[in-house]
DNA sequence: GCTGAAATTCTCGAATT
DNA sequence: AATTCGAGAATTTCAGC
């Protein structure tokens, strides 16, 4: 990936709804070449898709936790992914190294629901759970600085 | 906020660019009330922005590790998230409950880069700091559902 | 891979109910 | 708070380089 696919990369991380003539006017190419460059990286799977940011508090979801749970039987097939998949209140699943072998994102409404959340990914997945709470978030979702390296060195 | 309101914004989660017209034809609304609507949300804050899901494989970040910071005096003001606002690397800062005070979320080039970082953070912090690396991420960014009784108690 | 232009579709405010 | 309508802007495709 070269400066200019990097540029709009980051506009795009910036502002999701940039304007095609916006972000023309910001790398100095013409409309048509950077609306060809965002559905090249589109199709790359560089840019994955596009998402509103939303403010959990405003909907109701004012509790967010990081869970981390550990296998019961650590001899047993590890699908904990998807056997908790279907838990809406789950934002994100991470495999990690480390005594656990999942972290979970959550965001739930109350503690109530966080403890019968507990519950739900306890007997989903027969897990152990251990879980720290979020007070607050002083910052999230900030966009990534790309290096100069990056696209020269294709993952995908 | 109510049933409609609830709809677009679970539809611009799952979709940050879908136009108005599109909004409209699953909301049952005119374009214009939807795109009313819409800036409502945004004014209110209940969309805080837009932003696009980029691959970090791909943009030369494959590296992603939550590290956990813990202040070496803890009689020193709080002001971590301040003091480390200025690394990129740094996508979230979250304050927690339990034995630390902080959870980062960072992405990273290279071992070697995570390596350099931590130590940033620990001299920029004054903190120590215990690193979990993400070995593979199942899912991430997902949808909230919304509760029906979500906008009834505006918390914003 | 870029440009410029044409055709289509979308945005977004004004007037109205 | 919803609707219709219209002007202006953005999106998308395509021929040509």
């Amino acid at each position: 990936m070269e400066e200019i696919d990097r540029r709009i990369v980051t506009l795009l991380a910036k502002d999701g709804r940039m304007s095609f003539t916006d972000l023309a006017r910001e790398t100095g190419l013409s409309v048509s070449a950077v609306h060809q460059r965002v559905r090249r990286l589109e199709k790359r799977g560089v840019v994955r898709g596009y998402t509103a940011v939303i403010d959990h508090d405003a909907i109701g979801l004012p509790l967010t936790a990081f869970v981390s749970i550990k296998p019961i039987d650590p001899a047993a097939p590890d699908d904990a992914p998807d056997r908790l998949a279907h838990l809406s209140a789950i934002e994100a699943c991470h495999s990690v190294a480390g005594d656990e072998s999942y972290i979970l994102k959550v965001r739930v409404a109350s503690p109530v629901a966080l403890e019968d959340l507990l519950q739900q990914i306890r007997a989903a997945a027969n897990v152990s759970t251990r879980t720290t709470v979020v007070l607050s978030t002083p910052y999230e979702h900030r966009a990534p600085e790309i290096a100069a390296e990056a696209a020269d060195h294709p993952t995908a």
